[in-house]
RNA sequence: GGGCGCUUAGCUCAGUUGGUUAGAGCGCAGCCUUCACACGGCUGAGGUCGGAGGUUCGAGUCCUCUAGCGCCCA
């Protein structure tokens, strides 16, 4: 049976509305109705590994606020959630909290138990252990997100949850990869690859980022074929080993005598040819470059262009290699002398090479003079501490570079919120330049699906793809063996071995609208819920997530993904930094949580405009809990006026416990009220005011702005309180007319259903818990507000009305406020000069503010302004 | 270097197609406690809208230039 209490309260909520919720199942999506009338959300996975911050809590709670809204229009919503736990963070999370490192020769060990403390050194276990380990931690994470996102109140329907790394991911990531296969939308090809020496795995353009770093141009000479010296300007001297060619622009006519012909290099003696290229660029240093195999994107570029030979010389852990001085493709003038001199070098890594190659250009009068230092940007992996190097290696691309002009297409059509954030992707594809590298030598992700031919004379046939029966689908090659084959011809001639990479995680979290959707597994909910109404996501993630799950989409449908993309801004800590784990600046949610309670951290999230960086504000969040509370207490000023009004002892739908003795009255009090009973005009203009906030509340919340339904809504609500309800109060005791107290209750329950449910977005708990006083039923599944709820409105009862009698309401309390008298303080004679058309109004509000004021009369005369002269009581 | 965004009260921010004396909250000041709310309420004092120029009867709102901050891309 519902009850008020008597001392409503907004602690606790937290802990009693989520068990209901979830026990009800409010929240789950059921069996579809159709795609029409779906709303999908396809939520971005947080990375499970190391803790939620606020930032979390902030956009997802923007994407919450749709989400209700969107349930209570009548939609069935569709809002999974799922954890991003596969990838180099959960490996890294995972080497640091047990102390182990993954050693993929070793064999699994069945009986391994993990460190309780991390050991030093880091112990090596087998991959499969390591990869147990991963799930485990990350599942445990999962487990503490999972509390953290309940408290805060998000709509998801938690039986839907999935894991970028689970079953289910693996197998459609798996098909989808099979599927980009059989139309020849992805390929191998050994290639010039970005690559982090630290963590030793390839990485795609998206994972970049450039840096500025101090270096150095060092000016070395070459020899010219007329034997004067050729200066170049270099940063990375170390590489002079591997350089294959010289070049500058065409139209430099310093150098147009040369092109065509041929300069050898310092210390090794190379003969390398000096070529004509528009990108060398002639401000640059001296105008003439030396082409390595590889400094940097543009060497590979030359290299590609003008067909230059390879000289590999930098390894995988970022060392110079062994080099064999005088065999083919090292062909060199005096084979010891270089040979000699790269001795002192090889084996180094790159920066030590350096500088050891410096001393040793000194030593022989090629260094022409000091290095002359230079902030330049390098490239790195977004996660990486070193520079990247360029080294050859097979690798499997999804080809995107084609669809360039299509996927601009695309980020046309899909509707920003807000709008200009499409120049973020629009920039991104214009600058695409490679396929997307989607093969990582990292553990924990999931496989490539497929084994190579062995041939007879032991080597492996790349061109030779041995597949997987889908049916069969997640499989893990290093364990599973090809259809036909046998384990023991694993790594045999004539046998398989399997491709020792995994994917990208990139290239299985961009299919979250296929995971979440079933496609290829439940073709019906596919059918419901694809392509998604709804990405959510904050800005930095637009070239990385967006882009490339708009790619998948557009390889296995030919659509986008979604119809609409939401970005949310970052939080920025209370001065405005962007928070960093490096910068200790990070603002855990917890603590902020328990103190302001989960409807005060959703209030401030929800007051930030869409995709605008908002700093923590503790301040805001105090705003919000004092919201929460005011509607807790209004809610029951307004239930209890009614109960204790209407009250009779037939009915048995309230409980009312009523100020002294909690005495149990029973009423039909509801089933008295209802719009036609309305009839005072001050209570149909304040319902004609409402309904106009409605209106442009539910405006707002189709432009996916909850930000300003939520001003709109608050600001209504604090004139509500403050003027109606002090208005009405003493009309709602019902002393005087049955008419206009019945009128004023009616008012008052419409009011109040209306704005708990306009509220019910952004305060789930406290909306939930004045709506269950007076419904069976959660307010969450209440039908957002209609126009047919409210009366009909007259001119005569205008918005204009309500103001009005505001305005003069708040008069009499400036009046008190200015004698430093209580609100209360009687007022013998109210003297009113005003207009005529104001005076018009007054009729209609003359009594409630008399009421409201303790006004014992009120005399009126006409004037130009609106004034108000108070002769206060004894 | 190219692009995007921001610059409005002490602070944090609204200001939708240009239109009456520029708004809110916080903070601040003053006042008010039986009768929904002290985990409160009321009232008030604070800006001429980064700068310069222009279009217009009229500009925070449009245009040009400019300064600073942030971000994206190269």
């Amino acid at each position: 049976m519902p009850v008020v209490p008597e001392r409503p309260s907004i602690e606790g909520l937290e802990a009693k509305w989520p068990d209901r919720w979830e026990e009800t199942g409010i929240y789950r999506f059921g069996t579809p109705r159709g795609r029409a009338g779906v709303f999908s959300v396809d939520t971005p996975p947080p990375t499970v590994s190391g803790s939620l911050h606020l930032g979390h809590m902030f956009s997802y709670t923007h994407t919450d606020t749709i989400a209700r809204y969107k349930r209570m229009r009548g939609y069935q919503v569709f809002y999974p959630m799922g954890w991003d736990d596969n990838g180099l963070p959960t490996e890294r999370r995972v080497q640091s909290y047990y102390g182990v490192s993954c050693d993929p020769s070793m064999k699994a060990d069945p009986s391994f138990v993990p460190p309780s403390a991390p050991s030093k050194p880091p112990k090596s276990i087998a991959r499969s252990n390591f990869i147990d380990l991963c799930n485990q931690l990350a599942y445990q994470d999962e487990q503490v997100f999972e509390r953290l996102w309940r408290h805060l109140g998000l709509s998801v329907d938690w039986s839907r949850t999935y894991a970028t790394i689970d079953q289910r991911t693996r197998r459609i990531s798996q098909l989808s990869f099979l599927e980009l296969l059989e139309h020849g939308n992805v390929y191998a090809t050994a290639a010039p690859t970005l690559w982090d020496v630290d963590y030793q795995t390839a990485v795609s353009q998206a994972e970049l980022e450039d840096r500025t770093i101090m270096g150095a141009y060092h000016r070395i000479a070459f020899r010219g074929p007329d034997g004067r010296a050729i200066e170049i300007d270099t940063t990375r001297p170390e590489l002079l080993p591997a350089c294959v060619a010289l070049v500058a622009h065409p139209d430099d006519s310093r150098y147009s005598h040369l092109l065509g012909s041929h300069a050898v290099t310092p210390l090794f003696g190379v003969r390398v040819p000096i070529l004509p290229h528009v990108l060398a660029d002639p401000e640059k240093g001296t105008g003439i470059a030396m082409v390595c195999t590889f400094g940097d994107l543009t060497d590979v570029i030359w290299w590609r262009e003008l067909s230059l030979p390879l000289r590999d010389i930098v390894a995988r852990d970022g060392r110079l290699l062994e080099v064999a001085w005088g065999d083919p493709g090292w062909e060199c003038e005096n084979a010891a002398s270089a040979s000699r001199l790269y001795r002192e070098i090889v084996g180094l890594p790159v920066a030590k090479a350096r500088t050891k190659i410096v001393e040793l250009l000194e030593r022989d009068g090629s260094l022409l003079s000091d290095p002359a230092p230079v902030t330049h940007a390098v490239k790195y992996y977004e996660k990486g501490d070193h520079p990247l190097e360029i080294v050859t290696s097979r690798q499997w691309y999804i080809r995107t570079l084609h669809l360039r002009d299509r996927l601009m297409e695309l980020a046309r059509q899909l509707e920003w919120h807000p709008p200009h954030m499409v120049h973020r992707l629009e920039a991104w594809i214009e600058g695409l330049n490679s396929d997307w590298n989607i093969s990582r030598q990292r553990h924990f992700g999931v496989p490539f699906p497929l084994w190579y031919q062995v041939m007879d004379d032991g080597t492996v046939d790349y061109n030779h793809l041995l597949l997987p029966d889908p049916s069969s689908l997640p499989v893990d090659p290093s364990s599973d063996v090809p259809p036909g084959f046998a384990e023991s011809s694993r790594g045999m001639p004539g046998g398989f071995v399997a491709d020792p990479d995994v994917m990208d995680t990139w290239a299985t979290s961009s299919l979250t609208p296929q995971i979440a959707g079933g496609y290829m597994t439940d073709p019906d909910l596919f059918s419901s819920v694809f392509p998604m109404d709804l990405r959510p996501q904050s800005h930095e993630i637009i070239r990385t997530w967006l882009f490339s799950t708009v790619v998948r989409s557009e390889l296995a449908t030919g659509t986008l993904p979604w119809k609409h993309v939401a970005i949310s801004g970052w939080v920025l800590d209370p001065d405005r930094k962007k928070m960093s784990k490096s910068k200790g600046n990070v603002v855990t949610p917890l603590p902020l949580l328990e103190q302001y309670g989960p409807d005060a951290i959703r209030y401030w999230a929800a007051s930030a405009r869409p995709g605008v960086d908002t700093a923590v504000d503790e301040n805001q969040m105090k705003v919000g809990r004092r919201l929460s509370i005011k509607l807790i207490n209004a809610s029951k000023f307004v239930l209890t006026r009614i109960a204790d009004v209407l009250h009779d002892d037939t009915g048995a739908d309230m409980t009312i416990h009523s100020s002294n003795d909690p005495v149990q009255r029973s009423s039909t009090a509801f089933s008295s009220l209802s719009a036609d009973k309305i009839t005072m005009p001050v209570d149909l203009s304040m319902l004609a005011c409402l309904q106009e906030v409605l209106n442009t509340t539910t405006t707002s919340f189709e432009g996916f702005d909850y930000a300003r339904a939520l001003e709109q809504t608050e600001a209504f609500f604090w004139h509500f309180c403050d003027d109606y309800l002090e208005l009405v109060k003493i009309r709602s005791y019902g002393n005087k007319s049955v008419e206009g107290t019945l009128s004023a209750l009616s008012a008052l329950a419409t009011a109040l259903s209306v704005l708990l449910r306009m509220f019910a977005p952004f305060l789930p708990f406290a909306s939930e818990e004045a709506w269950s006083w007076w419904h069976d039923s959660s307010i969450h599944l209440a039908p957002w507000p209609e126009p047919s709820e409210f009366p009909s409105v007259s001119a005569k009862t205008g918005r204009e009305l309500f103001n009005a009698a505001a305005t003069l309401l708040s008069m009499v309390r400036k009046h008190k406020s200015a004698n430093k008298c209580s609100m209360r303080t009687n007022v013998k004679e109210l003297r009113v000069t005003a207009p005529p058309d104001y005076l018009d109004m007054l009729e209609y509000f003359e009594d409630d503010v008399k009421a409201a004021g303790n006004i014992d009369k009120l005399t009126t005369n006409q004037g130009d302004a609106l004034l108000a002269d108070a002769v206060m009581g004894e």
